[in-house]
DNA sequence: TCGCTTGTACGAGTTTCATCGTACTGCGTG
DNA sequence: CACGCAGTACGATGAAACTCGTACAAGCGA
């Protein structure tokens, strides 16, 4: 093609789509039902993780770990699995770590306006 | 601005609040909870209640029948008493029926743009 | 290769929820 | 006042979901 033996790369600022790892299985956008992803979006913890990565993840993926969130491994890959195969979330394979972000466009385009409601959420005080 | 006192009042659009019925109980607008209304709304016959009262609804309340449901009665009570206390719904009893429209100025101050997804939703096909 | 780490799979215990039959209440009408 | 109608309350059943312990798989570094 048009590649020829001079073409330095210079900075990659994202990674390729090529070098990204199969994300897991998940539904198609088309395929997104809002029964289901409201059901999803029905758990503090669940909302908890998805506000936090609205919020504060920059443009990045994160671990398991990086939510800080005091629940043991076998309940935490429960409430991010449900997550992703409701759609919500897509997961990739980072070496060891699995790492979540929020399928931001796909919602925006199924479901627009849902994701700045659980941006807005705040957890129950007492 | 240009209302002056010889401004005379038209038509009543809607019936005053002292001629109804007080609501059952009900959550407070600032209770409402987003984790609580989406579960109530994560339900395919639910979802189908509030989006016909949206949809087909003209500024009038309406019974239990009227949505012609072919479930038992018993199911139809659990599916509006878990609508009303969630806060989706609010609900008046009118002699012998009570009567149900969603609370629409409530969810949308609270919850903006949550109503229009569920005018939106259709219900799986196959 | 031997650990250490990240996360999964599986399974049990508990809870919550949907469904619905039956019996009942409360209102309105004749 | 007696009947009929709208809807509730209660309870049983079964399915689904949350929680979590334990055991296991896979990557990575020393």
């Amino acid at each position: 093609m048009s590649a020829t033996a001079h073409d330095v790369p210079v900075v990659k600022v994202l990674p390729e789509p090529e070098d990204l790892p199969e994300p897991l299985p998940e539904p198609a956008v088309g395929e997104l039902r809002l029964e289901t992803v409201l059901g999803a979006l029905s758990d503090p913890l669940r909302l908890t993780i998805v506000r936090k990565l609205l919020l504060e993840s920059e443009a990045f993926d994160h671990s398991c770990g990086w939510f800080g969130l005091d629940r043991p491994k076998s309940s935490l890959t429960h409430h991010f699995k449900a997550l992703r195969e409701a759609g919500v979330t897509r997961q990739r394979q980072y070496g060891l770590e699995r790492r979540s972000h929020v399928r931001v466009a796909d919602l925006d385009a199924r479901f627009p306006g849902l994701l700045e409601l659980v941006a807005a959420w705040t957890p129950k005080t007492p």
